[in-house]
DNA sequence: GTAAAATGTAAGTAAGTGCTAACATTTAGA
DNA sequence: TCTAAATGTTAGCACTTACTTACATTTTAC
């Protein structure tokens, strides 16, 4: 039952950190939480820095937007962007808790967290702009820089993830995610994609590739 | 002089809880830093957390964009935008060190540092949007949201800035600011402007209102 | 069943925290 | 110049922190 007991302090670990942040959660509130004695932590992590580092990497490995690709070939552009908008959020909802973390303590740890974060936004933006690639030489796209247009898009939806996750600004308009996703793509489709009719009144999913 | 006194210790207060936080800032270091016993700290503010207040308090009452809107009469959208992604990342700068807490402590401090965040925001977002309104009105632009739009933009520049300042992702090609603000500024005008000529290879800076 | 590994309990260390008390010193205004 | 307000100094309190030591108990593996 070791790796039991170890998980369940990492676990506990991962969870009080993104609510108190790093200073703020204690080892001993982390081994109540986890069920343990605050010396079995210590056996199990010889710090609570080294048990932080390892509460952060364990969720780090990010399964990111890669296998996607081939699920958009038979898509129309506004829907491929539509379903990437939706996994992209999905994503960071299950990570919630590690960008957290991220937001909180990004200035007392520049060194690995921001290194995590970096792997993980260049890899989705690398993805996305391979995507834009392929249609700029199909024609199908306007000549942008592809990785700049993949940070504009994503831009959108991370600034919206963390308005209605962390600022719990979910009143008023900007609380819809169906309206919001399809007004960003909207946007963003009339200013990639080459089409000649981008606004009949109200026109909304007219765009085709 | 003693508004002076109180003047340093708020400002080395925003200071040191920007760089280590609300709990890492310890009011000895503030004290310090201030050039001031700690005592005296407490003889002005009576807890760390009034001073945390008033100091964030401070800096809250932030100029708007809405001065700017009268400037934009004379310039074309692309223009527009230009300069409002410019001043939009011009004010982002200045407060810095407030956002910096705001990203830091919002879980922490739900209530006011939250209904900051909501005001400053809402703010520019009014701001923004009122002006969209106008040229849609004057069948400038498509008819989307004026509000998503705004929020759209601007997520795009606020996504930009913080990786800019916090996570230092200077590197690569993310650094240009100049052609950043280009590239955005164009994708948004091209999702938005009624024209029809979206797409000369290359062309960048062709968009009239 | 027994040895070994893993965990628990209890007590404590050294350092740091926010905050206060008592008293001395400086500064400012009349 | 004299007085009162503002600040400094020193010491300390009550508490919390990350982390340790010594020893008892449970769980696991063979």
């Amino acid at each position: 039952m070791t790796k039991d007991t170890k998980e369940k302090i990492l676990d506990a670990g991962l969870s009080l950190f993104s609510r108190k942040g790093y200073i703020g959660a204690t080892t001993k509130e982390i081994a109540r939480k986890a069920g343990v004695a605050e010396l079995t932590l210590f056996r199990h992590f010889s710090s609570k820095e080294r048990l932080f580092e390892e509460a952060i990497k364990r969720r780090s490995f990010l399964p990111t937007l890669k296998g996607l690709l081939p699920e958009l070939r038979g898509l129309t552009y506004t829907d491929a962007l539509t379903e990437i908008a939706y996994r992209y959020l999905e994503r960071l909802s299950e990570r919630r808790e590690l960008i957290k973390i991220m937001h909180s303590e990004i200035h007392l740890y520049p060194a690995k967290v921001r290194e995590m974060q970096q792997k993980f936004v260049g890899e989705i933006v690398g993805t996305l702009a391979s995507y834009f690639k392929g249609l700029q030489e199909k024609k199908m796209l306007t000549e942008f820089d592809p990785e700049l247009g993949a940070r504009a898009f994503l831009s959108m939806f991370y600034s919206y993830f963390t308005s209605q996750e962390f600022m719990s600004e979910k009143k008023q308009r900007f609380s819809d995610k169906d309206e919001v996703v399809a007004a960003f793509v909207k946007i963003f489709v009339s200013g990639t994609a080459i089409t000649r009719q981008a606004n009949e009144t109200g026109g909304s999913e007219r765009h085709e590739h």
